[in-house]
DNA sequence: GACTAATTATAAG
DNA sequence: TTTTATAAATAGT
């Protein structure tokens, strides 16, 4: 795809191969979400641009070292040794504790998100010096709270007019938003450019 | 790309899905091998089909177990005996592990901790199927963006009155570009790239 | 598996 | 960065 048919080889331009790396990065990281989601694979891919910077994508459901430690568990079927376990120092396979300390740096990486973005609702408002921050912070409330007063608003009409057979009628709304799912998907992966940060005007809620 | 867009959700015809995940299968590992070729990049992609059939694909040059080899061992740098590569399994205390998954798994209680406060925030108001569960949210959105607008009203009144004193007061008012300082309030929970944005209803303007 | 019509990715500008 | 012409991938047949 594009203007003209690439060879096979590696591009000798540096700076065209920076680019092209960049995009086909996110072509084949795309790739790979939609085939996590549509067929139900457990993926994950690593990858190491040729100055050494390290990309990741795992799916929907597993993380990196879960799919990982399915693939080394493969080959590894049980040496068995490691069974026997009288004493309380056992050998381990290396690679596992090497596995969960990523999960754990990983988790605690997203307890630092969970922690500011709840920071923006549940924060002293006290603590809040600026005036430019403490409007933002109620304009979200505010759209937050206009969605939910909707929703109550849907709710109460339901329960006034209700049959016994309008409860099935709701099925649909428990339905989640695929671009909240997918707000998610992008939100916690890591692998997004600070240059997010640069343009950013906004984005809080999905209508 | 095809006759119609799919939807991104989980193909629930099984033929539908084993056809769909043939054929993207190797497009994604095409699009691999190309990213590899091209770019220089090392590449490993492991994926586990719903029926547990295992596909690899690793670049042109380094096989899968090197590339994962280099991203395991990234955070055991000084480790070093990892890299002398006589076994792939290395002996280990438990105990370390052992630690560290208790750990994990205190982290991850955090984490589901945060999220479901997080959710009364900014959870799909369309989840809550009952009335009164929507009203207590509605309530205590209410009641937090009372105390936002209370501390808004203060800090406005701050702004406007120049006295001397205020000035004295309010230095650190000045003392940020506002826009850097809402990107920090936010923080890395606006993380999005700049596509996601089309489809989402703007709702703060930073500048 | 091969065939399109339609969608999507992307090389160049 | 954003746009555009073109190549490529692919959904349904």
């Amino acid at each position: 795809m594009g203007r003209v048919k690439l060879q096979m080889k590696r591009i000798e331009n540096t700076a065209n191969r920076q680019v092209t790396f960049s995009k086909r990065r996110n072509g084949l990281i795309k790739k790979a979400y939609e085939l996590s989601v549509l067929c139900d694979v457990d993926i994950a891919l690593i990858m190491f641009s040729p100055s050494g910077r390290l990309s990741l994508f795992s799916g929907h459901n597993k993380s990196i070292e879960e799919v990982l430690r399915r693939y080394v568990d493969l080959p590894e079927q049980d040496s068995g040794s490691l069974a026997s376990s009288d004493s309380p120092v056992e050998a381990v396979d290396a690679t596992e504790l090497i596995m969960i300390h990523h999960e754990l740096l990983r988790c605690k990486s997203q307890l630092d998100d969970k922690e500011k973005q709840l920071r923006v609702y549940e924060g002293d408002p006290r603590e809040i010096t600026t005036l430019p921050e403490l409007q933002c912070r109620e304009e979200i409330l505010q759209e937050t709270l206009r969605q939910v007063q909707r929703r109550v608003q849907l709710l109460e009409k339901s329960y006034i007019s209700t049959s016994p057979d309008s409860k099935r009628n709701l099925g649909w709304l428990l339905q989640r938003d695929p671009q909240v799912q997918i707000l998610n998907f992008l939100g916690s992966n890591v692998l997004l450019p600070s240059r997010c940060f640069l343009n950013f005007r906004t984005v809080y809620f999905v209508t």
